[in-house]
DNA sequence: TCTGGGGTCCTAGGACCC
DNA sequence: TCTGGGGTCCTAGGACCC
């Protein structure tokens, strides 16, 4: 058996462990730039908040009463790894999925007490950190799922969710859950389904297997599988390096300034960079992206990306970002407002196995070497004096590309001095 | 004035090879 | 006169997730 255990509300929970007075409010945390709702209490979801709704099309009253936070995702982090910390207590084998969900494996584990340890898990987690969870209990990952979502929606269940594969109890849940409430069919293939007749879970377990692959793909199949109980998902490990990394930001305004573009891209750039290091892999080339603000029906819109190669694989931050810098050229063009860039470094291999250029002598080794302890002094001074301590050019105060974060909590759990500015307050 | 950011997997189709 | 078939690799784009 495996469970699924998420955090309720899970970025709200979090600010309410720090800030009690958050209780039983109307309460809100927002996508950086503070565009979006992206994570709602239930006090705010009474309301009527979807999620996602952009913030600046909430009613002027909703946005009065309710307290709607910028995004703290130092603090979101911290207490996502506390969580798993406590989780660990309780199963050998703990596989965090995002910031708010684990799978936590139970095989072997005497089914007539898992219920109760799953109790147990949930009081300790909740005694521990704070953070309300809830715990859905099956064979299959998609069934975990499908349980977690009874768990919080029934309040009978007090949290915490068991579902047999076979169960009558299993077939009465799959038979009135929408066919788009499961992991992996969303809005598209909802639709598609819903031509076929198949509106319910149930209704997709009890689909052919083959038929429905032929008519979509080998991920729908394998839901049919998990729903029947046979474990078909295996999860990428978590562990495993990323085989992209991706930063992009909407700028705070729009700008058709090529300098702040290009300010901007280096940034995320040399951001991306960091990231690479810090896993330990190396690039062998590089996207740009670049676009205006698709929801601007009146403006002239442009969207486009390029990819650029890398001479060799690298992880120097120099490197990425020259090539991140013509490509920005490449793409440019005079006249838009632009909303968002990124760059998304590609084709990654691990430092130590990258395929070093044929015919690259003592010369090339050196200068390599140079560039490991360079970017090595580089990443200790960022990380010991604080982000940002060393950079590559100069910053640019009120720059288009600063992000509007206004409402956001200390991070309590992270930064001294942020804490003690509360204390003091 | 104001609509997030960072990922994964799969498939189709083209290029290329023998 | 005759114009195949099968395989691999790569890329772009779709769909989905949190």
């Amino acid at each position: 058996m495996i469970a699924l255990v998420d955090g309720n509300n899970f970025y709200v929970s979090c600010e309410r462990v720090f800030d009690p007075r958050l209780e039983g409010r109307p309460v809100g945390v927002l996508s950086n730039n503070d565009g979006c709702v992206v994570a709602r209490s239930e006090e705010l979801k009474a309301l009527g908040v979807a999620m996602g709704a952009p913030l600046h099309l909430l009613p002027p009253d909703i946005r009065r009463r309710a307290a709607l936070l910028s995004s703290n995702y130092a603090l979101y982090g911290d207490m996502s790894r506390r969580v798993n910390q406590v989780l660990a207590e309780f199963s050998p084998d703990v596989e965090p999925y995002s910031i708010d969900e684990s799978f936590v494996g139970f095989d072997g584990f005497p089914a007539a007490r898992l219920e109760a340890h799953c109790r147990a898990l949930r009081d300790t987690v909740g005694r521990w950190t704070g953070i309300p969870v809830g715990v859905g209990v099956a064979p299959t990952r998609v069934l975990a799922k499908v349980a977690n979502h009874q768990a919080k929606r029934e309040p009978a269940h007090e949290g915490v969710c068991l579902l047999g594969a076979d169960d009558a109890a299993t077939r009465r849940v799959l038979e009135r859950l929408p066919v788009t409430a499961l992991w992996g069919v969303a809005r598209r293939s909802g639709e598609r389904l819903a031509l076929m007749g198949i509106d319910t879970a149930w209704q997709l377990r009890e689909a052919d297997p083959r038929w429905v692959r032929s008519r979509f793909s080998v991920v729908m199949e394998r839901l049919i599988w998990e729903l029947r109980g046979r474990p078909s998902i295996t999860l990428d490990d978590m562990s495993e390096p990323r085989q992209r990394i991706l930063v992009s930001r909407s700028f705070g305004r729009l700008t058709g300034d090529l300098d702040e573009l290009r300010a901007a891209v280096r940034q995320h750039g040399a951001r991306a960079a960091e990231k690479l290091r810090r896993q330990g892999s190396q690039a062998r080339a590089l996207q740009v992206f670049l676009r205006t603000n698709p929801f601007l029906a009146g403006e002239p819109q442009y969207r486009n990306s390029v990819v650029v190669a890398l001479p060799e694989p690298t992880d120097d931050s120099r490197a990425v970002l020259e090539a991140a810098s013509r490509g920005l050229e490449a793409l440019f063009l005079e006249g838009y407002r632009y909303q968002k860039c990124g760059v998304m470094l590609l084709d990654l291999v691990e430092a130590e196995r990258r395929q070093l250029p044929l015919l690259d002598g003592p010369a090339g080794e050196a200068r390599r070497d140079r560039s490991r302890r360079l970017m090595a002094a580089l990443d200790r001074l960022n990380r010991e004096m604080g982000r940002d301590t060393v950079r590559f050019g100069l910053p640019r105060r009120d720059s288009a590309w600063a992000l509007r974060c206004q409402r956001r909590t200390p991070r309590y759990t992270t930064r001294w001095d942020e804490l003690m500015r509360v204390k003091t307050a």
